[in-house]
DNA sequence: TTGTACGCGTTATCAA
DNA sequence: TTGATAACGCGTACAA
């Protein structure tokens, strides 16, 4: 049971059902544990022969010795991991993001955590174990559904929280996209092809890009002077976008819509089809968020593609900065929006080819 | 939330900031930290007074007391942490299967690590991280893409590892889906509709999926006593579905294909439109997998829909059981694939209303 | 140039 | 009924 004896019966059989420790390493190197920990994070202030380095590192090599993330973790009172709370993982607008982030962390040395929760309960619950069992050295939230309270109350724990793609009054750092130029740029585009009876498909009520996204179109359409028209969604999905968009077909004289997200505005089209109303010749659709959903989508839908990658990388960025000591700060990404035309918006009175 | 009531509740040596620990607990209990941990996990060998044991909880209620993962993981050996490898998160295929997943390790009181990488390399190397750091307690490997051989290795290492929606040779336990059953499944529902030049838009060759797709699909051929044309594709996606799709849009006579999966789906569906080709008037298509991309397609797409989210769950529970001590095994999951009959295939002969 | 000793927070074992 | 103690694997002052 001893330490000696198991670490001598490891060294005689190979035996592989322990994880080499660092003890192990040591033992064959012929050094003592602490010289092989320094020698493995360069610390500066070591001094060793060089012929003594390279037993450890032999040693290190031979018995692929890794440091344990636990023991590591407690000592150091850092995980190297961070935690990342969502609604959905699988929509067309959260994977670019994920990759983004996941890519990113990497680079840094931390792992993310993936916390998903379909109800706004579950996904409170994912932050409780995540944050308070010390898994995590900080928090990305991306739900959107989640109340700004509570955030703010966990940023204002021990671990940096930083919201993604949603900004929160008050001292928690947040990144967001341009949404309100990407929206300003989408019925721009619809009202430089003619439109004037332009409806806007938003997100739900209250919701931070939501607000910021309707305040583009807003823009751009008092700007034109004309009246802005906006039928609240009541999710992020098709049949939202279904519903939706039927109620804005009851305005007869809509001819365009922007919509808020692709895949409300893949129920925006299903509903203008089965309203008898072809896009574009009948109803212009322009949507954010480019995705290959929309690319090969039959008519391919104009979109206006946001840097959700980037987003991704972005918000590691800003928490592995907050971990650093800085304070909280909000940031937008610079990268502007771009328009991607296809064929689902056209001049209001083209015909289609 | 109560913040202030611990700061102060806080006795010895102790930084305001830290995270309440079993000794502060104890302290607060006036019992001994051994105690505490004791009566938080139930050891039955335990006889404490009554009124001992509401001080505890108490004091844990106040102090809003979590035990450290690390800690705890350190000295279990265990860190209530699965890992997840998969090529890309935002899928419309793997995205339920993550969410099975994570429901499933959840109620287990496991958490989700999130391992994705873009390229083989990548991914191999989120394999090492979270693997050999002694982060996760087992694997669940939904890449297509890694090599058989190291997936065996890493399951012949201290940790189980599990294959999801892949067979692998050998004692490594997996998870699939009944793949083939429903490539019969999509092939016999265009065959019943009265089609006889079916073409099969199948998956990157040698993939376990694409092998059991292709067998279902030829199989259903044979039985019906007609050649069964295969298109293989070079990836998963929407551009790889369009290139194969052109390529068995060659064949003149080709009335109906079945497609191994809905993004590819999208693709041959585009590829269809450019070449002049209908759906489903002059081009019948089935594909396998449903989701919300299929149902909003135009027109929506009849596909075949397969237990995923139960995959994920099972790949969980599969790994769960390695972990309690059982040996390896194979399941295939007993829900049946069920058709879902949309729009996008029809009888032959029959022209679009 | 290298070794010793201690503690991170937790649980298991034994002692009282 | 409860308390004391020894690890788990690692990093780091400090001693040699």
């Amino acid at each position: 049971v001893t330490r000696a004896k198991r670490g001598s019966a490891r060294l005689a059989a190979g035996s592989r059902d322990q994880a080499p420790t660092l003890r192990d390493v040591a033992a064959l190197a012929q050094v003592n544990p602490s010289v092989v920990s320094r020698v493995l994070n360069g610390d500066p202030t070591l001094r060793v022969a060089v012929a003594t380095r390279q037993r450890v590192m032999d040693a290190v090599q031979g018995l692929g010795y890794r440091p344990n993330a636990m023991a590591r973790g407690l000592r150091m009172a850092t995980t190297s991991a961070i935690g990342f709370v969502l609604p959905e993982a699988a929509s067309p607008v959260y994977g670019p993001i994920i990759a983004g982030a996941e890519a990113r962390a990497a680079e840094a040395g931390y792992v993310l955590v993936l916390g998903s929760g379909t109800d706004a309960l579950s996904t409170e619950a994912a932050f409780a174990r995540l944050l308070s069992e010390g898994r995590v050295d900080g928090l990305l939230v991306a739900s959107g559904t989640v109340e700004d309270e509570l955030i703010r109350d966990l940023s204002a724990g021990r671990h940096p929280v930083i919201a993604v793609n949603r900004r929160i009054r008050g001292t928690v750092g947040s990144v967001v996209v341009d949404d309100e130029s990407g929206a300003r740029l989408a019925t721009e585009h619809l009202l430089a092809l003619g439109h004037r009876h332009i409806a806007h498909v938003a997100g739900p009520p209250l919701m931070d890009t939501t607000v910021r996204r309707q305040n583009g179109f807003e823009a751009a359409m008092r700007a034109a002077g004309l009246k802005a028209r906006v039928v609240a969604g009541d999710a992020w999905d098709a049949p939202s976008g279904y519903r939706a968009g039927e109620a804005a077909l009851r305005e007869e004289r809509v001819t365009a819509m922007f919509v808020a997200s692709v895949m409300p505005a893949l129920g925006v089209a299903a509903a203008a089809r089965d309203a008898g109303r072809r896009i574009p010749s009948d109803l212009s659709l322009v949507c954010l968020h480019d995705s290959p959903v929309a690319a090969y989508f039959d008519p391919p839908l104009t979109t206006v593609a946001l840097p959700l990658e980037e987003l991704g990388r972005a918000a590691v960025d800003l928490l592995l900065e907050r971990l650093g000591g800085s304070p909280p700060r909000d940031v937008m990404l610079p990268q502007p929006p771009v328009l991607v035309e296809r064929r689902s918006a056209t001049s209001p009175r083209a015909k289609a080819p």
